[in-house]
DNA sequence: CAGGCTATTCTACTTGACGTAGAATAATAA
DNA sequence: TTATTATTCTACGTCAAGTAGAATAGCCTG
């Protein structure tokens, strides 16, 4: 099970590593492009970047299991590790998070300045929320 | 000047705690509610809840000071601090710099999620959404 | 003016989340 | 059974924030 995916948010930060640390980050990345992989592999595959232990990737590893984002299976004798929540579903569930925070604090605030980053980020977006609203409106009347 | 105020956001904790550590908050808030404060005056007025140094409190205004939150002058031989940004525009920028750094993330996401939980919280303010909605559109194509 | 009180600054220890990796142990394959 | 690899343990470094003692500076009063 996965409690709480956003710890914290560090909104200076790139993609997902607003999220995860930065190690934790490129792990996940190579969990959700390539599904079941063994720790040797994720290794190898990030090494192409930066050189790590083989340590320290099991320890990521471990910890990301702690946290619920993975899972493991023995497979011919060695674990391998897959993601247990996809990189669509957590970014879902990151943003409610976060957003749910926000609107805690002050909804008024949020929507004006959600309409104004919308427009500046994503202008087509705006249709989108016009009629998401219209539905969920809708939705309620009927 | 202030530079990024939402170094992290918290969403499972309460209120302004997610964005200010939880003596960071008190102080703020005796702050905000009460204008130039002096140190002695922050602890006397936090002490009604929690038994603390009163060199923890200078250490506190310390690092509010070099976050830039809150500014100080010499009055009468001692410093009095007081905010440098209101709490109603702290919260602003700290949704802005939030949103923004989800709506980089996915906008198509966030956009859904943002009018569920908005109904959710606030319902009243699906109306108003939808005037800011239209406001933008019209401010655009004119 | 000196002693003492208070404010301010320095320094430091603590905790939690990561990054990082060596050492110890377990498991496996030749 | 032994060499190799995988897994687990343990630990150190860093950073932000909580916490506070020690050192220093300023000022007020006898």
């Amino acid at each position: 099970m996965i409690k709480r995916l956003a710890s914290s948010f560090k909104p200076h930060k790139a993609g997902l590593g607003r999220v995860l640390g930065d190690l934790e980050r490129l792990v996940m990345d190579v969990l959700w492009s390539r599904g079941e992989v063994a720790g040797r592999e994720v290794l190898e595959e990030i090494e192409k970047e930066r050189a790590l232990a083989f340590t320290t990737i099991l320890t990521v590893l471990d910890r990301l299991l702690k946290k619920g984002l993975i899972k493991r299976k023995k497979k011919g004798g060695i674990y391998v590790y897959a993601p247990s929540i996809s990189r669509d579903d957590f970014v879902k569930q990151v943003s409610e998070e976060v957003l749910q925070g926000i609107l805690d604090i002050s909804a008024s605030s949020a929507a004006s300045s959600f309409v104004d980053i919308l427009y500046r980020t994503s202008p087509d977006e705006m249709d989108r929320l016009s009629r998401l609203i219209e539905e969920r409106k809708k939705a309620v009347s009927r």
